[in-house]
This record gives C-alpha cells, sequence and structure tokens, in this order.
DNA sequence: GCTTGACACCGAACAGCGTTAGGCTTATCC
DNA sequence: GGATAAGCCTAACGCTGTTCGGTGTCAAGC
C-alpha cells in the first residue's frame, strides 16, 4: 500500500492557494475550476486528485480564512488597555477585516452552518468567535459589564451580531457609500458596550 | 407600432410568482430559469420574450421582497405603542421577518449595492430602511434618545447593522441552532437603544 | 529483471446552466 | 390581402462541476 507521493501536499497547497488569489480577484461566486486548473498548470479533472469536490476546495479555504480573522481580532484584543477597549477594538478590527478582505469575508459567510449547534455550547478554539468570548469574559470578570453570567452569551453574541451586520452591509448593500462607516461603527458598539454595563 | 397583448403583464406575473415559489423552495442560488420555464409551461428561451435576463427577473423579486419586509415594519412601527417601544418593535420585526422568509431576505442581499450612495441621503419612501429613520426621528423628537440631530443616522444605522447581522447569522452561520434567539436578540436591541439613551 | 499496482495526469463526455439565433404561427393593422 | 410584430419553439454556443476510461511513470515484491 503506497501512500501519496512527495509532491502531493505541495500541489495541493498550490491549488489552494491560486483558488484564494482567484476568490479575491472576482468573488467566490465566480470562482471556477477550470480556471484554477488553468492558472495551476492542471487539467480540471486532475484537481479531483486532490481534492473530493470543489466544495471541499472552498471550505478547505473558508478554514485558513477563519484562522486568519482570528488572528486579527486576537491582535486588535492583546493590544487593548483594559477589558472595555478590547470589547471595542474586537468589534472595530472584525469590521476592519472584513473591508480588507470583503471576498475572504464573504466567502466565508456564504458557507453553511458552524458545527457548533448551540449559542451556550463554547466554541472551538479554532473560531475567531472565541476571541469574542473570551474578551466578553474578561471584561465582565473587571465589572465593565453588569448581570449574571448566563448573561455573557447575549453579550457576545450581541456584539458579533453587530458587527456582523456593519460588515456585511458595508461590504453588499452599501457597499460603495460615502459615508463615514468608521465614525459610525465605534458609535454603534460604544453604545451597545455602554447598553450593557452597569 | 403594435404595443404588447393583453396577456403579457399576466404571463409576466405568473413567471414572477413561479420564480419565487422556486426560490423559497430551493434557495436564491439554485433557482434555474429552466425550471422556472417548465413549471410556468414554456421554454426557458421564452422567458426572454417578458425579462431581458434571469438578473431582471430576480431583480423584480427583491423589489416585491422588499416592499413586504417594509410593510411588516411599518406594522411593527403603527402597533408600538411609545417611540422607544417602536425602536424595539421594528428591530425584532426584522429579525422576525427574516426568519419567517429565509431564502426572500437572503436573495434581498444577494443582490448588490443599494442605490442610494450615502448614509446622509434620505432612503427612498419604498425602502424597508425609511421606517427604521422615521421612527429613530420619532425617538429623538421624544427624548428618548439623545444628542445632536445628525446622530440619528448613526443610531439608525447601527439598529440596522445590529438586527440585520442578528439576522444574517441565524440563517447562515447559526442556522439550525438550539438556542433562544428571541431573548437574545431582545436583550441586544434593548442594550443598543440603552447605549443612545439619556 | 520483471510484474504488479497505485499515482498522477489527460481528453472526452454528461448533464446542467444563461443566453442567442433563427424560424414558425397567429393575430392585428392598413 | 399583405405587412408586421407578438409569442412561442428548437437548436446551438460556451460555460459549469463532475465522471469515465485510458496512459505513462515509478516504486515495491518476487
Amino acid at each position: 500500500m503506497r501512500t501519496r507521493g512527495p509532491g502531493h501536499a505541495d500541489t495541493k497547497q498550490r491549488i489552494l492557494e491560486v483558488a484564494r488569489k482567484l476568490v479575491i480577484k472576482q468573488g467566490h461566486a465566480n470562482l471556477s475550476l477550470r480556471a484554477v486548473a488553468r492558472e495551476a498548470g492542471f487539467s480540471a479533472p486532475s484537481l479531483y486528485e486532490y481534492f473530493a469536490s470543489k466544495d471541499e476546495i472552498v471550505a478547505t479555504i473558508a478554514g485558513e480564512i477563519a484562522a486568519s480573522l482570528r488572528r486579527a481580532l486576537h491582535e486588535a484584543a492583546t493590544e487593548a488597555k483594559d477589558p472595555r477597549a478590547a470589547l471595542l477594538a474586537i468589534g472595530l478590527a472584525y469590521v476592519a477585516w472584513a473591508r480588507k478582505h470583503p471576498q475572504d469575508f464573504l466567502l466565508m459567510f456564504s458557507r453553511l452552518p458552524s458545527r457548533r449547534r448551540a449559542l451556550t455550547a463554547a466554541p472551538p478554539s479554532e473560531s475567531p468567535y472565541q476571541i469574542v468570548v473570551a474578551a466578553v469574559t474578561q471584561a465582565h470578570e473587571a465589572g465593565v459589564i453588569t448581570g449574571k453570567p448566563q448573561r455573557r452569551e447575549h453579550i457576545a453574541y450581541a456584539l458579533w451580531a453587530a458587527v456582523h451586520g456593519m460588515a456585511m452591509l458595508q461590504l453588499t448593500h452599501l457597499a460603495g457609500f460615502d459615508a463615514d462607516f468608521a465614525t459610525a461603527d465605534k458609535a454603534a458598539v460604544e453604545a451597545l458596550i455602554a447598553g450593557f454595563g452597569a
């Protein structure tokens, strides 16, 4: 039983790189396997040596993208000077990341459900949302946010939903708008945090 | 120059009804003109007698959908007993509508930019967002919300973004979750309103 | 050293897509 | 009655993801 040849993993990686480049250039909806294959120097059916389907390629890319977003949020959280500032920073970093990587962001959320099955379940450590939950927990312990511990999940969800909505609107319905979104986003997240505070 | 025959408008309407039924059943991404034609009793090319492209069909449907959402928000606003309650009611009605008509909602926001070009510009009267703006204006006049009049647009945007994010997440990333979203959504919108209040 | 078998690739093809071209029938207008 | 246009059709183009069957190459086992 021979295992996969030595260049297999490299080729797989190259396919992913080409695919991601094309997604960034023309959006995930316009990604074609034939284009990926052409760019990578293969015929389209050859890609099936490396991935079971187009969806598997996209899913793999989505995983890489989630990790990248998670890093951005983590960085924002660690640079903040206190727990309250961290909540704001994470929220704004989420929107900023989406604006900087619009096609990546849209691809990520074009994919169907998370594997988590309940809001109360802890997100897996590789999930960007885990950063949000951790920051809310710290803010709660620091007294920035009041109420019973169960309220944490409401707050994490509210913060996430709010910035997700901002990001989505700015990338789709409000794309191209001439507006100071940075100021509007900051005001919104600050109001939300204040509303949950003491 | 003969005008279009008498049955033309009816046929057009029927095509739209079939298309919308299929969208609801299988999602806008899986809508096929051939399927619409089959269901409506035509060949696919015949649809081009009535619409210039698939996109025109989808755009027309999107317009009808927006009107339906607008009515739901309007109803929620008029039934509320005071301006503050109206803000909450509109927000929750937005999410409720999205949950009740998931495919319609996703279709509507899969379409690219609004024709409005700035947050400061007034939304057209047929836009669902116009309901939000009007409610925020009333709440501001009633003193539920404080600050300069210019702040209104921040608040309307924040409210919209928040409920849009909730709706989007519940329909995509959090689809199928076992969670009490109604409670979480209410807590979030209340916190947001409180955060913008006096 | 030869056989076996899996890997890595390919072209051809299938069923589907949105769309265009061209042609036929029917009803209306002059 | 001839012209015109509406309203419909089949055939086809170029695209999509995917499957099938085949071909060369290279490592392992005898």
